[in-house]
DNA sequence: CATGAATGAGCTTTCATTCAT
DNA sequence: AATGAATGAAAGCTCATTCAT
């Protein structure tokens, strides 16, 4: 049973990681099953054991990936009780997350806009989630009197996530990297917990 | 000749609209040319006369729809010489614009992700121009000693128009929109601005 | 208009015609879609223009056949009078056109037989129709008092389309013919109009 | 040895059984050997130690349900010594089989037509040896003085066949029957002996 | 004997693009 | 310029069959 799983989990990785890498070089629709089945080294009759077509490929990875930077993120802030500092911590984890690993970037720079599109009906739990670790931590800033109380916290995390994003798209794309991740994560964090720190915010800074 | 250009231009717009339309519905990949031609009222083949091929359409259509968005933020800020109003009027010109034209909204989203990955050789010019806006209010706000000077133009101007777009995507998914756009307009602008402003910024607000 | 419907149904004609040939050759089954379309000197997708798909050219094949199936025996026993010379003329009709389409023949045997399976929900309504005409001499002759009054035309009728096209198959498959056209028919009318008993035989009874 | 020979032939039987099933509901090529495997409880691959190949299964079944319908029909017809009877009993033992058993009586329908088409080279012996049944009684007959010497039986054994196979056809596809098996059979086999035709018509000839 | 995961050839269907009219 | 019928390459997916365990 174990071994049969780790027989399973083998293929089902391999075939993940396949397609991780092809579609981050062609992008979901210029992907060729085949391609991700040659790269995976296993039959193109296999993919099919483990996903139910390639749509599912996509949401599979993407469901993979997103718990992966969650449980990330999630141990990053974890130890930390200041939001301030939770903050800057998020901000740094995330870009991290896209130096280290560019081809996931890459593909949920273009599929997160996508989903809308063809995972109709897909509920990006995952995704809301991890918007939801951004807005907790400014309710528990406003909480503690830290962060504005008139700051909507529902536009806030859309904002920082987009801004984090960008900048995301932004090195993913370019080969060379102007700025460093600690720069770019402290000048964004900045940005926000300027816009949002009370008075006695900023003295305790 | 002027007739014929008339003539032209009209198929021109007419299948550059159709596009707009037909992508938005379905997205890129999934639109067929076909359906762009019966959506413009013209044979398929005609399509062909104007376009040289699929991809063609998406970047004509980016780059007409990209110079709509530039003229009318670039009209909405040129009034205007305080570089704090300035921003908060790009912020509010782009929010406006996703509210009034979804479709185009939608496609900038989708395509300006993969545009850069998938149009090899397409340079996209008109994003850029539309990023060095920001960075441009930003510069002219640190000339005149608004703006920290220490913020790097090149971090916040991706981060002010990711911020703006992250919330834009929220909107065109969600049918219920929860916030205005004056009013996310107004705190995307202020996280950006009360992070930025100098001392001597801040008094003068 | 007119030349449109010559051109469109030389094409559709052509489809038609190769699919007989290659459905009676391999079957349906083993019947590739190229292959009829090399067959019929088109393109592959050219079928898909006239057809929806590969059921559709069976169903449309038989709709056309049995027509003039239809037609052709309705023709063959409308100059006729006598219940009993119509019955001899069906028979008739029928076998010649086994003998004159044997590839044609071949997909009704085979495919009569299957409709129930994938054309579910496929009414076969020119089918019924041919068995009436059986059924229909045969009531006429009850009503003239030449068939026997007890005799069922809902059983009749298939009895003896049953016993015509067993023969038919026999035909079809075996090269050398044993019994010409005329002997047949008139063997399996005169069973159902006589039967095989001698005088001896039916005092017997 | 021989608990070998019983654990195989259990085996052989429950896949026999499961394919009847299977191939009724959809047809031999709509049918998998994963769902014979597994409507017979056994692995896909435990198939092919019984069977060589897909359509192997299909002549094994065919072969195995003819001698079970030989042998049914032989039984019922050797206890008697009067060919117009054992015409008689052959069509009633034909239909009550039919009846009985619907999924078998799906395949014959549709099997027997395509065995000579996909299954080059099979030669059914079987199905020669029930038709001969036929022929074997009218030849009976004859040189009893009871039926007309003139008759062809290899052409009566055909129409006879075919007769109570059409009549079977009806059946298995429409739910309500509206004539009994005993019906039926004696209408059937009262076509053949006595004609339709009463005293009148036979006078007109 | 039995298993069932893995294989990969093969097929239907789609759709961007062409070109004769 | 405009048409739209025709093209045919291309790809997702299925499933009979195999073989290591």
């Amino acid at each position: 049973m174990t071994a049969e799983n780790k027989k399973n989990s083998d293929k089902h990785r391999r075939i993940i990681e396949a397609a991780i890498k092809v579609f981050a070089k062609n992008g979901f629709y210029n992907s060729k099953v085949s391609e991700i089945a040659r790269a995976a080294q296993v039959a193109d009759g296999t993919i099919y054991l483990y996903f139910q077509n390639k749509d599912d490929i996509l949401i599979s990875l993407f469901e993979e990936v997103m718990q992966g930077v969650l449980d990330r993120v999630e141990a990053a802030i974890s130890k930390e009780t200041n939001p301030v500092v939770k903050l800057e911590r998020f901000a740094h984890a995330h870009l991290s997350l896209v130096e280290e690993n560019q081809e996931v970037s890459e593909i949920i720079q273009v599929e997160i806009r996508q989903s809308s599109k063809f995972m109709r009906g897909y509920d990006n739990v995952k995704f809301a989630r991890y918007l939801n670790i951004i807005s907790d931590i400014i309710k528990e800033g406003q909480a503690q009197g830290l962060f504005n109380p008139e700051v909507k916290p529902g536009i806030a995390k859309r904002a920082f996530f987009g801004a984090l994003d960008e900048m995301s798209r932004y090195w993913v794309l370019s080969p060379v990297k102007k700025y460093s991740i600690t720069t770019a994560a402290k000048e964004i964090s900045s940005f926000f917990l300027q816009g949002m720190l009370t008075d006695r915010g900023r003295r305790q800074l």
